[in-house]
DNA sequence: GTCGGAAAGG
DNA sequence: CCTTTCCGAC
C-alpha cells in the first residue's frame, strides 16, 4: 500500500464508494482547461491562479454537474473555502473571485496529466512538474526501474486519476456514465500518441516528449498578455522551457525526473520516508553541495515528467489499473482535519502518530548523509527557537535543498527553500496568514515569487508575470539566483538553511509528519479562528508557515511545478464554444 | 466579498 | 469524506 498515492481525498471519488462524485476542484480544473469556459473561468495571474469571471455561471455549471440546481456561488465558494485547509486552493486576496491552486501539491504530482491547458493553455497554467534533480537514480534503464519498482508504476495512479478526471468532466449527472468527457478524449489522444504505453512510457515519451508534456500542462500564463509564444499545440520547439527539455537520454531522464518529482513531492507532502523505499533505485539526493552556492545552472529539467500523456487510462485495464487504486500512496498533505481543539499550546509535537519512522530511517539515512555532506559547509544555521514549526518548513525546503539541481523551474524549490525562510519569517513577525496583506505587503514586498504555496504571498497579486517568455516560469529562480549570493541570509538569517538542519528537521518531521500536518492545519484554523493567543499565535503561524512551505513550497512543489508553459493567448473567442459547451453540459446534466 | 462554524446529506 | 446549506461576522 504504500507507494504513493494521492491523498485520500484526491482519489476518493473513485475509490470510495461513498464519495465518488466529482470533486469541485476537479471540476474547476476541467472548466479551466477548456476554452469554452474561458469566459466563465480562466487562468489568470500567477501560476495556478484563476479567476471566476462569472460566478453565477460557474455555480450553475457546478450545480448542473452535481445535480444541485440550488447551487450558487455562495455555496460553491464555501466548498472552495474548504480547500483552503486542504491546501488545494487558496484565495488570492484582493482579487475578487480569484483563487489559486496549489498545484504543487496536487495536481502536478498527482495529476500530472491533467492538462489544464489542454489545448491551450491556460494562462496560468499549472506548472508542470519538473523533476528536480534532487534525487538521483542509479543508472538503470527506465524500464528497469519501472519494473523493479512496482511502485513506480504509477501509471495506475495516473490512470485512475485520469479516469477520475474524465469522470469529472463536466458531464453527467446521470448515471455516471458520462460519456464524453473531453478529458477522456484528450487523454486518449495523448495515449495514442504515445502509443499505448501508458505508464511510464507515457511519462517519458520517447518521441513526443515534451510536446505532450508541455502541452498538457499548458502554459504559463502570460498575463502580460504577451503573445503567447508557445503554441498550444505542439510546442515542440517552443518549448517554453528555458532550457531545453529534451530528454536526452531518452526515457531515462524523464523517468528520473518523474521519479524525482514524485520524490520531491513526497517530501513536500510530508510523505513519510517510507515512500522512498518504494523507489529502490532512487538514491537520494544530492545534497551534497557543501556550499550553498547556487546551483549551477541546471536547467530545468524540464519536462520531467510528463506524465501527461499517458497516464491516462490504460486501455486495457479499463480500470486501469486502477483497480488497485493505488498501490502506492503517498500521503500528500494531511488533510485538514478540523480540529479545533488542538491546543495550541501544546507543542506540536506529539505527534499523533508517527508511524513512519522506521522506514523512514532508510530514507533518512540517506538524507542525513547527504545532509551531512551538505551541511558540511557552512552551516549556518539559523537557529530558531522555533520549533518544529519552522523546522519543518525548512525541512521541506530542504528537500529541495538540493539545490542544485535545477530547480529552476521550480519556483518552489528554490523559492521555497529560500523563500520560505525568508518570506516566512517575516511573516512570522507579522502576519498571519490570512490576514495577509498581501496585497499590500507593506513592508517588504516579497519579490514575486511564485510560490505555490505560499499562500499568502502568492496570493498577493500576481506580480509575477508570467514567464511569458516562456523561459523560466519562475521568477523565483531568479530570485534564487539573483541573490547570487550564495547565502544571502537575510533577515531571517535563514535564507540558507543549513542542510543539516534541514535534514534533521526533516527527519523529525517525518516522524511527526502526520502530527504536524494536522497541527498545521489545526493551527491554521486555530489561528484564524481563535487566533489569538499570542504565544500560540506565534506558534501557529509558524506552523502555518510550515505548512505552507510544505505545500508548495517545499521545494518539492516547486520542483514539480517547474515549468510552466507559456500561456496561450488565451482568450479567444470562446463564446461560441462556450455556448456549445454549456449546452453540452446542460445536456449532460440533463440527467438530473 | 470573503470567511469559517455548524449541521446535514449523500 | 466532501460537499451543501445556512448564516453570522468582518
Amino acid at each position: 500500500m504504500l507507494g504513493f498515492a494521492f491523498p485520500e481525498w484526491a482519489y476518493k471519488p473513485e475509490s470510495s464508494p461513498g464519495s465518488r462524485q466529482i470533486q469541485l476542484w476537479h471540476f474547476i480544473l476541467e472548466l479551466l482547461r477548456k476554452e469554452e469556459y474561458h469566459d466563465v473561468i480562466a487562468w489568470q495571474g500567477d501560476y495556478g491562479e484563476f479567476v471566476i469571471k462569472d460566478p453565477d455561471e460557474v455555480a450553475r455549471l457546478w450545480g448542473a454537474r452535481k445535480c444541485k440546481p440550488q447551487m450558487n456561488y455562495d455555496k460553491l465558494s464555501r466548498a472552495l473555502r474548504y480547500y483552503y485547509n486542504k491546501r488545494i486552493l487558496h484565495k488570492t486576496k484582493g482579487k475578487r473571485f480569484t483563487y489559486k491552486f496549489n498545484f504543487n501539491k496536487l495536481v502536478l504530482v498527482n495529476y500530472p496529466f491533467i492538462d489544464m491547458g489542454s489545448g491551450r493553455v491556460p494562462q496560468s497554467a499549472p506548472p508542470v512538474p519538473t523533476g528536480g534533480t534532487h534525487f538521483r537514480f542509479p543508472p538503470s534503464t527506465p524500464s528497469e526501474v519501472l519494473s523493479s519498482s512496482e511502485e513506480l508504476r504509477s501509471p495506475g495512479m495516473f490512470s485512475s486519476v485520469a479516469r477520475r478526471m474524465a469522470r469529472g468532466s463536466v458531464s453527467d449527472c446521470s448515471d455516471g456514465t458520462s460519456t464524453n468527457s473531453e478529458l477522456e478524449e484528450a487523454v486518449g489522444a495523448e495515449e495514442r500518441a504515445v502509443g499505448q504505453e501508458r505508464a511510464f512510457r507515457g511519462l517519458l515519451p520517447p518521441r513526443l516528449p515534451h510536446d505532450s508534456l508541455f502541452r498538457v500542462y499548458g502554459g504559463a500564463p502570460n498575463p502580460a498578455g504577451l503573445p503567447r509564444p508557445a503554441p498550444r499545440v505542439h510546442p515542440e520547439p517552443l518549448s517554453p522551457f528555458p532550457v531545453s527539455p529534451l530528454p536526452g537520454p531518452g526515457g531515462l531522464l524523464d523517468m528520473k525526473h518523474y521519479l524525482q518529482a514524485h520524490t520531491q513531492s513526497v517530501f513536500n507532502y510530508h510523505l513519510s520516508p517510507r515512500a522512498f523505499l518504494h523507489y529502490p533505485n532512487i538514491i537520494i539526493p544530492q545534497p551534497h553541495r557543501p556550499t550553498p552556492e547556487k546551483p549551477a545552472a541546471h536547467h530545468l529539467h524540464g519536462p520531467p515528467m510528463s506524465l501527461s500523456h499517458s497516464l491516462s487510462q490504460q486501455p486495457g485495464g479499463g480500470d486501469d489499473g486502477h483497480q488497485h487504486p493505488s498501490p502506492y500512496k503517498f500521503k500528500l498533505q494531511p488533510p485538514p482535519l478540523g480540529r479545533k481543539q488542538r491546543e495550541a499550546g501544546s507543542s506540536l509535537a506529539t505527534s499523533s502518530s508517527s508511524s513512519s519512522s522506521s522506514q523512514s530511517s532508510s530514507f533518512t539515512g540517506s538524507g542525513q548523509i547527504s545532509s551531512s555532506a551538505l551541511a558540511g559547509g557552512p552551516p549556518k544555521i539559523k537557529v530558531e527557537p522555533i520549533s518544529d514549526i519552522e523546522s519543518e518548513e525548512e525541512v521541506e525546503v530542504t528537500d529541495i535543498s538540493e539545490e542544485d539541481e535545477l530547480n529552476h523551474n521550480n519556483e518552489d524549490d528554490q523559492g521555497d527553500i529560500f523563500t520560505p525562510t525568508v518570506r516566512h519569517r517575516p511573516h512570522l513577525l507579522n502576519n498571519h496568514h490570512q490576514a495577509n496583506g498581501n496585497s499590500s505587503s507593506p513592508s517588504a514586498p516579497l519579490p514575486p515569487l511564485p510560490d505555490d504555496d505560499d499562500d499568502e504571498e502568492v496570493f498577493k497579486t500576481p506580480a509575477t508575470p508570467p514567464p511569458g517568455s516562456g523561459g523560466l516560469a519562475f521568477p523565483l529562480i531568479s530570485l534564487k539566483s539573483e541573490p547570487g549570493q550564495p547565502s544571502p541570509i537575510s533577515p531571517g538569517g535563514t535564507r540558507c538553511i543549513p542542510l543539516k538542519l534541514r535534514f534533521k528537521r526533516r527527519w523529525s518531521e517525518d516522524q511527526k509528519m502526520e502530527a504536524d500536518g494536522e497541527r498545521d492545519e489545526a493551527e491554521d484554523k486555530k489561528v484564524r479562528a481563535e487566533g489569538e493567543e499570542e504565544v500560540e499565535g506565534k506558534r501557529e503561524e509558524a506552523g502555518r508557515r510550515e505548512s505552507e512551505v510544505e505545500n508548495g513550497g517545499g521545494r518539492g512543489g516547486g520542483v514539480i511545478l517547474g515549468l510552466m508553459l507559456p500561456p496561450p493567448p488565451t482568450q479567444r473567442r470562446a463564446s461560441s464554444e462556450l455556448q456549445r459547451a454549456t449546452a453540452q453540459l446542460s445536456l449532460e446534466n440533463t440527467g438530473c
